[in-house]
DNA sequence: AAGTGGTCTAGACCACCTT
DNA sequence: AGGTGGTCTAGACCACTTC
């Protein structure tokens, strides 16, 4: 046969075209590698190939010995600069509370270190000596975002930002409390691919990115108070921003 | 040879490391199939793969008959609530005058058609009755955002808006002086891998995820003006967004 | 036990870029 | 012409899940 014959890529159009038009819808079973051979006609390396270029787009999930299924998209928690209201650091639920989301996310893992900052954090704080608040947010024992936390240890020391629990408010409330209240952020975001480890730590399927956010914390005379960097499950995750003109 | 095998992951997580470490620094040529066959004792397929894993997690791009090289993210591109205040407007440059960045974007294809909208965004205009605006941003030549912006046929409808220039200031600009100056603005973002329709039109390379964002324009009296859906090439794009408590 | 996905060998041919 | 990446065949064995 030298004409009609399919490729890896012509199989993943029609699979996706299934998945795009809902046929296949979330959940489902898809072709596995036999049938793939089956029905067009190749070896099982090209069928799983085809498999491979959904997995990696992000649309389809493989559970061996089970079957391979696509993908539901389900971004349940929302994150917006409300959330960091005063209002919202009074009612003791902290950083969470205004996510319109069914469950808050649980903490994990907290660690708190003494480890001087990369370069960049360190001049953004404007010193290598800090505190460092390390966790990881997860919903249903999922891992959905991972956290580190930089604080300017003359601020922090001796507060219990140095504790695990911080107490009602959280470590804004903290802040506030030592004459240093952040008044002032600033989030800058990328997108990409996961870090091996990061993709382990949070679980990531093949074909999930991350979302990667430095927040800085300003007081009202402009001294940077916190530097967060966060590390978002893009498939969890829909952020929201609003502003004015 | 029973021990001491490398599989396609092993291969990977060395090469991965050696990227990290800066040991092979961007652009820097990654040893080709042949040379990792060689080195590791294994056959082209399973070369291929370790390649292919790097590739999928945006570090390598390939070059059919030069070879594989390291990838460089270079963001240039910012993005914040800044450029849309009214002084930017004002000043005829349109919404890319106030990114810090060498050269701003340059518009490729402009299309205006009345075509109904998605049914969710018709629910958040309150109408089906709207004129289309779709665009491609490029830098050199290189695409790196698609946008399509709706709007109230009866708003804009006889108005520049439906032209291809919408004259100095923008479509912002012009819905202002037809009394319906927008004042706030939702952004709504999500991640994830592109659609094969869109990593085409983006050019963009395997592993490389696009940013989406649903950006809602509201007058003072809370009337929707505009929804404006991007798709940012997340290799191109840092976002940034600042808010106060 | 049977089915499904995961990994690998061994070898072939093609398309494209560099020299 | 030679090297490099891209695709595919043919077949094997393994790990895991489901029944």
């Amino acid at each position: 046969m030298t004409t009609g014959r399919f490729g890896y890529r012509e199989i993943a159009d029609e699979l996706r075209d299934r998945i795009d038009s809902g046929a296949l819808a979330p959940n489902a079973k898809v072709p596995g590698e036999n049938e793939l051979m089956a029905t067009y006609g190749v070896e099982q390396p090209t069928a799983r190939r085809a498999l491979d270029v959904l997995k990696n787009e992000g649309l389809i999930i493989a559970r061996r010995g089970a079957g391979t299924f696509v993908r539901e998209f389900r971004p349940r928690w929302r994150v917006s600069p409300d959330r960091l209201s005063e209002t919202v650091w009074a009612t003791g639920d902290g950083v969470w509370s205004s996510d319109d989301s069914e469950q808050p996310p649980r903490v994990l893992d907290i660690g708190i270190t003494r480890e001087p900052p990369p370069p960049a954090i360190a001049e953004v704080l404007g010193t290598d000596r800090v505190v460092v608040r390390t966790r990881t947010y997860a919903i249903d024992d999922n891992p959905i975002q991972l956290a580190t936390s930089y604080y300017p240890a003359d601020l922090v020391e001796g507060s219990r930002v140095t504790e695990e629990d911080t107490g009602p408010g959280g470590v804004y409330a903290r802040l506030a409390e030592l004459g240093h209240k952040p008044t002032l952020f600033r989030e800058q975001l990328r997108c990409r691919m996961p870090r091996a480890d990061q993709a382990a730590a949070l679980g990531l399927a093949q074909g999930t990115p991350v979302v990667e956010i430095m927040r800085t914390a300003y007081t009202a005379d402009e001294r940077v108070v916190e530097v967060n960097t966060m590390v978002l499950d893009s498939s969890a995750y829909m952020l929201e921003y609003r502003f004015t003109s």
